[in-house]
RNA sequence: GGGGGCGUAGCUCAGUCGGUAGAGCACCGGAUUUUUAAUCCGUUGGUCCUGGGUUCGAGUCCCAGCGCCCCCA
């Protein structure tokens, strides 16, 4: 039992135990969803029919009580009268908002026209032993909407509506995939070596093995092998995890779309991007285009404009040249960036992130990225200083990073080594020869595609932060004391033995 | 990492100049046979996030810490 339980519901579970009645039952009557019901309501009044779920707003009126059942489908009314309750009546204070019950009645509706069901027989079928929300307001504390979830979900029914947005654009992303002859795979998430993009990973160990090994930070590479191995076009869903920080765009673990097509360039992927956005309008949003992310309206209707990186890059920082490294230099210093040994490529990134992206509403595809910022990408034919690679940004945020894919193993390796050499955080933890050893094997030209899954429910959803499209959100842990000082062995023993 | 804001009853929130801790909902008791944010009457309920400090006196002022939110890097 944890403290802040309702003091006043203990003594009624004693009470409901007296009277013989488990308020834990194994089995109760099978109900059908409250939307059923209503949808049915004017042809079935008079039937007897069976509703479950939880028990909101109780209202006394004398020989009769009123409250509403909330299932997954909706609400309902239900009506308790005492001329048709005997038995029920004289405890029915025993059953109160919150619990979870199965109602047995007649289909009807009030003077007033409200669907009710009349109950003729109440089975409880779980005890609640804390207070319902507040009932208007709902839980507002934001806090508690996220460490207690399982309560913002019930008493705030837009938080579910946000959910079932996100089951949703899932489940049609994989449509679209589909539709396209893609397969859709599931590769490690336990890499041996930390690569495929630019983060800090997590880190764990494997005791039968006795390995040291990464929670991966992109499923890119292992994607990839599966184009050597010839399935030319496959797509994962799936988390991904990133030791950094936390704000409203980023949470440690995240789920990515990443897909890959043989015999395809970037430029098709722009197209494949657009389509993928056209199917979510009409799949997920009913047709409508626009929508309203962080205060400003968009128009997610193809096609989207493409823009250089380098013209957009100049174009901002009055006529800059991205590879002029003292004047890129001499622009993030005084835009108060911080350079310190940073290499020139990364300090013009930088500055590209501080002057253009405020201005990308979108959606605009900006391409043509530097090869330096983009070692996984194909360097274009017309241009060697660039890569064949695309972000798409939409209200000044990344939502896709899409290029040809690297496939010369030498040039790959040779990318690799230099990572290497200006190693840091973010860098792969050591050269992936396998993988290098995969394109030695012949990889055909392909185009990939990256997919914030969160970001995109974010957008479709109309939510402005990553916490309110993520069922359980990282949270500082509460438990005071629970996290031992360091060197402290005692309490770390104590520590691993509560958990 | 820097700046700003928040933390008071189970929930939603007030709390003035530093002077006895408040309301609504929920809960408990009562009235009410068509209510629906029911209504009416009467109760109950507090680690004011934590720990220090100033003061005759701190929810309020000061310091430190914890947690959350937002903005910036």
């Amino acid at each position: 039992m944890t403290k802040d339980i309702a003091p006043d519901r203990l003594p009624k579970l004693d009470r409901l135990r007296e009277l013989g009645i488990d308020p834990y039952p194994a089995r109760v009557p099978s109900p059908e969803p409250v939307a059923s019901l209503l949808a049915g309501l004017d042809a079935r009044l008079g039937q007897r029919v069976v509703a479950g779920g939880r028990l909101t707003q109780l209202r006394d009126f004398g020989k009769l009580r009123f409250s509403h059942l909330l299932d997954r489908s909706g609400s309902i009314q239900i009506g308790f009268a005492r001329d048709r309750l005997p038995d029920f009546w004289p405890n029915r204070k025993l059953i109160e908002a919150n619990d979870q019950v199965v109602v047995v009645g007649e289909l009807a509706r009030t003077q007033k026209g409200e669907p009710t069901i009349w109950a003729e027989q109440v089975v409880l079928a779980a005890k609640a032993l804390r207070h319902p929300a507040e009932k208007w307001a709902g839980l507002q504390n934001v806090e508690q909407r996220y460490r207690m979830r399982y309560v913002d979900l019930y008493a705030n029914p837009d938080v579910r509506t946000v959910f079932e947005q996100r089951s949703r654009i899932v489940r049609e992303t994989r449509a679209y995939f589909d539709s396209l002859g893609y397969l859709e795979v599931e590769t490690p998430i336990l890499h041996p070596i930390s690569g495929g993009a630019a983060a800090r990973p997590f880190s764990t160990h494997h005791n039968a093995l006795d390995m040291p090994l990464f929670l991966r930070i992109a499923p890119e590479l292992y994607l990839k092998r599966l184009l050597v191995g010839g399935l030319e076009r496959v797509y994962e869903i799936g988390r991904v995890f990133r030791n950094e920080g936390v704000s409203t765009r980023h949470n440690p673990e995240f789920t990515m779309l990443e897909s890959y097509e043989a015999w395809a360039d970037y430029r098709t992927i722009m197209e494949r991007v657009e389509g993928l956005f056209a199917h979510l309008c009409e799949r997920v949003l009913g047709g409508r285009t626009k929508v309203t992310f962080r205060g400003l309206e968009v128009d997610l209707r193809p096609p989207f404009p493409r823009r250089r990186y380098l013209e957009l890059f100049a174009e901002h920082n009055g006529g800059l040249d991205w590879f002029d490294a003292d004047g890129v230099l001499a622009r993030a210093r005084q835009l108060g960036l911080s350079v310190d040994g940073l290499p020139a490529a990364k300090i013009a990134g930088d500055v590209f992130e501080a002057t253009v992206e405020p201005h990308l509403a979108g959606p605009v595809f900006v391409h043509d990225y530097p090869t330096a910022i983009s070692p996984l990408a194909k360097t274009s034919p017309e241009d060697p200083r660039v890569a064949e690679r695309f972000e798409i940004f939409i209200a000044s945020c990344e939502f896709g990073n899409a290029f040809s894919e690297l496939n010369d193993p030498l040039d790959q390796e040779q990318r690799f080594v230099e990572q290497l050499e200006h190693r840091d955080e973010e860098s792969p933890s050591a050269l992936d020869v396998d993988y290098v050893t995969a394109l030695e094997f012949g990889m055909p030209p392909a185009g990939g595609l990256g997919i914030g899954i969160d970001r995109l429910t974010m957008l479709l959803a109309g939510a402005d932060s990553i916490r309110d499209v993520l069922l359980f959100p990282l949270l500082r842990r509460l438990e005071p004391g629970a996290i031992p000082p360091p060197g402290d062995d005692a309490a770390a023993a104590a520590e691993e033995q509560a958990t």
